[in-house]
DNA sequence: ACATTAAGTGATT
DNA sequence: AATCACTTAATGT
């Protein structure tokens, strides 16, 4: 499919009219890739040189931080409205990225270039206050990721897990396997399996092969 | 019909 | 809560 000027302006005067200013938003378009991702595409991987950052229209998208033992840990969620905040230090220090972000749902976004992204911090007051929102959100979520992780039992992060779930995919009807879960929460399989069961028991969701039906 | 993958279960640490 | 070893069930070819 293709996109011109007008299509990526009208798109962001959708999405951002009440987060960027005018002058903004004409930048952008001049200058952003309207891009479309589908489920389970890689958009960075770690190690990779950074060349643009995606601002996302509507899908969803997940950060991964991987340990020298190829062991991955579930950072955070991106959606519409957010940004990939963590790499503009990438991106103005041209380092490599230290993360891994992968498409969890089809997605649109527009891709700005690196060398765009410095020159509006000093440009554009709404630019500056996007990014330091941004990474004020990450901060936050972040700091909610570790106290879930410090306080809370398995059984209520897998259910904190679902609820988070519901809330990201706007949709009570999970397509998901025990299997992923129990990745993204560092466990096996076969414990995440148990608590899902007993979660069945108490009524508060319907499982079935490769969904989740989280009832409220 | 067969192979593959997801999910369930009892026993053990 | 993790792991093993195995079973059962759903799905793709």
């Amino acid at each position: 499919m293709q996109y011109d000027v007008k299509f990526i302006k009208d798109q962001l005067t959708a999405h951002f009219k009440n987060v960027f200013e005018k002058g903004l938003i004409n930048e952008i378009s001049k200058n952003g890739i309207y891009k479309t991702y589908e489920k389970g595409e890689m958009l960075i991987d770690i190690g990779d040189e950074m060349t643009h950052i995606p601002l996302i229209l509507n899908g969803l998208i997940k950060v991964l931080r991987e340990d020298q033992h190829e062991d991955e840990i579930l950072l955070y969620f991106l959606e519409e409205g957010d940004t990939c905040a963590i790499s503009f230090v990438n991106c103005i220090n041209q380092s490599k990225s230290m993360f891994r972000v992968s498409v969890e749902e089809d997605t649109e976004c527009v891709l700005f270039p690196v060398d765009k992204i410095e020159e509006w911090i000093t440009k554009y007051k709404t630019w500056r206050i996007f990014i330091i929102d941004s990474y004020h959100n990450r901060l936050l979520e972040l700091g909610d990721a570790i106290r879930s992780l410090a306080f809370l039992k398995l059984d209520d992060r897998v259910y904190k897990y679902l609820a988070k779930q519901v809330d990201l995919k706007h949709s009570g009807k999970l397509s998901i396997t025990h299997q992923e879960i129990a990745n993204d929460l560092h466990t096996s399989r076969v414990v995440v399996s148990r608590l899902l069961k007993a979660l069945e028991h108490e009524g508060k969701i319907k499982l079935g092969r490769n969904k989740i039906d989280v009832l409220v």
